[in-house]
DNA sequence: ACAACTATACCGACTAGTTGGTATGTAATC
DNA sequence: GATTACATACCAACTAGTCGGTATAGTTGT
């Protein structure tokens, strides 16, 4: 007797987001198939194609929900508090540090995983993954712009250190998928927490 | 009349393995087919499996054939000859710089877009590609380690500095694909040699 | 010098299983 | 009673990999 736990009525299109999180970030996008992503999701095929029109709208929909999910992440924390700009800075990195603390694939960048795959072959996945990074350093960027207006540093802006962060981020898992270890992606926050000091003079 | 041009006895495994590069850049691994390769490489696949007995296989291969390549190729550039180790590292952040002027996918990196996909479902390409990363870091390291010799600077080590050399072209490419924009990936590279001149006072 | 043998390089048809996607049906909800 | 939210069965195209065969190069005995 198989108990067919159904997934309840209206859920179906979010347990398959959730389920394309998980197999994107451990096999990759185009590794992942239809197939399996609905097994994982408790969900057929019907339910699939019914919220989306093809495997590349599940993509987009999933970096989408991405952005969301992050920016909201971002948005709720309390380093956003402080008074100081450049102490936001440095306890974003903090935060950034500690989520580095989870298995690899769960501090890995759906994005960042996603782009290398879509970015030539399929451009709606591509511009999803670009809403997302931007939305990333958007974050920073605020944060950037008040510290650099109260302590100007000579050819530096706040967009393209605001840019080092996704550098540091993008960078540091793929140092760490590679090595197995997520030891570089640390030091690339420590390294870009240190610059940041020198530049502002901390 | 087609004029059925085949591949020189002897070139079929190089051509795969070139064909792969190519494909591999543009498309990722998992959605380069076998066929798609063969077709491109000008070869049946009775060759592709008289060389390699599966398609990870190849994989390992494509991926250390690209650890060769590019380490020939920075260690036949002049900026070796310099006689200040640091000058050396700024030479090699120019003509990585240099390299960024090509299309996209001519200058993104094999290891990091292989990595992304396999670290997980391909124990030996994750290796190979741990082993390309690490010789591209053992190149700067010894200058680095030479510059430290000469000027040391508290808290930094050679081995997790070079780390961040891999962590700029890395992310930069990451940045690139997602902006669809080589400018993020040049700036990288701007601030890791700013961070450089800050910590050894040039 | 040449035939006989062996090993390597490659060809191309085939297969079993998987792929993304569709057509049609049905149960719940408005 | 119409629309939404699924389920099920199905399909053509493609997937990695196999297998029997052939063409070429190198080796060896005479």
């Amino acid at each position: 007797m198989t108990t067919v736990t159904r997934v309840p009525r209206g859920e179906a299109r979010a347990r398959l987001i959730e389920a394309a999180r998980s197999l994107v970030r451990h096999r990759g996008f185009a590794a992942t198939s239809v197939d399996e992503l609905c097994a994982a999701a408790g969900v057929t095929k019907g339910a699939f194609f019914h919220h989306f029109p093809s495997k590349e709208a599940l993509g987009v929909a999933l970096v989408d929900d991405w952005t969301a999910m992050t920016g909201a992440m971002f948005a709720a924390h309390p380093y956003n508090t402080k008074a100081d700009p450049l102490d936001r800075v440095f306890a974003y990195i903090d935060l950034r540090r500690e989520l580095l603390g989870q298995p690899l694939p769960e501090f890995s960048c759906v994005a960042g995983t996603t782009v290398q795959e879509s970015y030539e072959t399929s451009p709606p996945i591509r511009a999803a993954a670009e809403r997302s990074i931007r939305s990333g350093f958007d974050h920073v960027r605020r944060h950037l712009e008040e510290a650099l207006a109260a302590h100007p540093v000579p050819g530096i802006t706040a967009d393209s250190l605001a840019q080092q962060f996704q550098v540091a981020t993008q960078g540091g898992i793929i140092l760490a998928k590679a090595l197995n270890d997520p030891a570089p992606a640390r030091e690339a926050f420590d390294h870009l927490e240190r610059y940041l000091r020198l530049l502002f003079g901390r």
